[in-house]
This record gives C-alpha cells, structure tokens and sequence, in this order.
DNA sequence: GTCCGTGCAAAAGCTTTGCAGCCTT
DNA sequence: AAGGCTGCAAAGCTTTTGCACGGAC
C-alpha cells in the first residue's frame, strides 16, 4: 500500500498479464499462482516484480487483495462489491452471486456510534466437490 | 492448527495468564503484545511460548484468531459468535454487540449448492474516537 | 520418574526493497 | 534523454520448530 502521490505509469507486458490472468480466473489466486503462470512465458520473471505489480494493480483500484486467514494473500479482478464463498474442506474461494445487504449497514448503524462505511460478508461451509467426497 | 490426537495437558502459569490477559482486554492483541504485556512477569518469555499456548488455546476452543488482512494476527477470548467492527483510521478492532444474522445463512442457501455452515461479518469504518478528529 | 512446557536460537514462509541496467514514452 | 520497470538478491517480519533443560503431575 503506497503513500504516495501517484505515479506516471507506463506499458509494462508483465503488468498487463497479470491483470488479464486475474482477469481471466475465478481461483483468486496467490502471488506464487501467479508467478508459476507467467513464468511459461517470461522466464526471467521475478516474484518481486509480481507483488510489485499486484500492489501497482491496487493502487490504480484494478486489483483487491482478499485476506481470508491463510498464510498467504490472495488477489481478484472483481473489484465490483460481492460476497465470497469459501470452503473449509479444499480452501476453494468462490465470488457469490448474493445481492448485497446495504441494509446491513443500516440496521448495524442503529446499534452503535461507530461510522459504518460498509461490511465484508463471507460464507464458510463445503463447495460441492467436497461435499461429494463426504 | 495441530492435526494430531490432544494432548495431556498440564497447568503452565504461563499459559494461563496469556488466557487472563485476553479475557481482560477488548483490544484483540497481537502474540507480539501479549508477549512484551507477560515479559514483565516473566522476564525469559519467549515468543515462541507464547504462540505456542496460543496455540493450545485455540485447539482447546479458549481463543480465536482473527485475521483481518494486516500483516499480523489477531487473538481474541471472546468465543462467541459475534460481529466486528474495524477502524479503517486507526484499526481499533471492537467487538460489535450486534444479534448474528443466522437468517443470512438460510438466505444464502436457497442461491447455491455449497452447503453454508457459518458465515462472517465486519462492519467497516470510523471509530468514535477517529471521526471527533476528522 | 514421566513427559509436557519453556527458553533459546535457528529456520521457514511470505512479502518488501536496494540496486544497476533495460525499456517505455 | 528521463525515469518508471525489471531481475536479482538480500533483507524484513511474523510465525514455526528443534533441542536440551526445567517443572507439573
């Protein structure tokens, strides 16, 4: 997360594979995800240059990193409001096609002084392939 | 998160304080805190103990972790299933005396095949403390 | 006496950063 | 030509772990 002030970007080949792959992707992959990938095609690729990018990614607000209680981060391109699903058998994270509950926001208000701008949701359960194996 | 068979436990002062020092707190201490609190008692704690009964206490069901996508983690006493608000300012953590919304759950079921067991909830925004500032 | 808990130190794992050279503008 | 971008390597930070000793039961 930089301080500051914005920078003069420029065309960067590795900068923009990465946001097409984010794009690309449902798996809200990690940085290592994403270095392995793009590895194939610029083989001289560092992971310094990817978390670089990520964080270059953020800053422009083309990117959101998703902390969840693993070890490591992991990075989306829906950067729209949305829900995630998330599966305590394989560590699967799903984007969830569930409205969002502004009205949360309002009903939270009502019970404390605290300025509430807005909530993060998550749903913690089995995903389908898992539930299968059980 | 240990995988195998629980263990006989014994009574280590150590560990029960660092259980007494979260249950005395709201402030969702780091293992770094809990650590320079207890180093005045015990002038040879380490780090290592402390996230080892940490540790423990997780698996004996006494504490959380919380992770809320700083680079650090976050333990908490209060096991009870509850929401949280968060400081976007100055990243107070507060527990939020707010009913949980079991109703979501149900809500979220009849929109996907994954089998939803819990879900969580932070509110977002500015302390009381950090909006008298701005 | 047994064997869990501790302190110490080293290691692990993810992320950040300094630097010199390269590439975009 | 200017200065952001890259690869490489080293460093940084939080958390984990191996080991021998100490302490609870």
């Amino acid at each position: 997360m930089r301080k500051q002030e914005p920078l003069k970007l420029r065309q960067s080949k590795q900068r923009n594979r990465i946001l097409e792959l984010l794009r690309s992707t449902g798996s809200h992959p990690t940085a290592d995800w994403l270095y392995d990938q793009l590895k194939k095609e610029f083989p001289r690729l560092s992971l310094g240059t990817v978390y670089r990018n990520l964080s270059t990614l953020i800053d422009q607000g083309l990117v959101k990193k998703i902390h969840f209680g693993s070890t490591f981060d992991r990075f989306e391109a829906n950067i729209q409001p949305h829900y995630h699903l998330i599966c305590e058998s394989c560590g699967t994270i799903l984007d969830f096609e569930m409205p969002i509950y502004d009205d949360l926001n309002q009903q939270a208000k009502q019970l404390t002084n605290f300025n509430i701008r807005h909530h993060k949701l998550e749903f913690f359960g089995m995903c389908e392939s898992c539930n299968g194996k059980g």
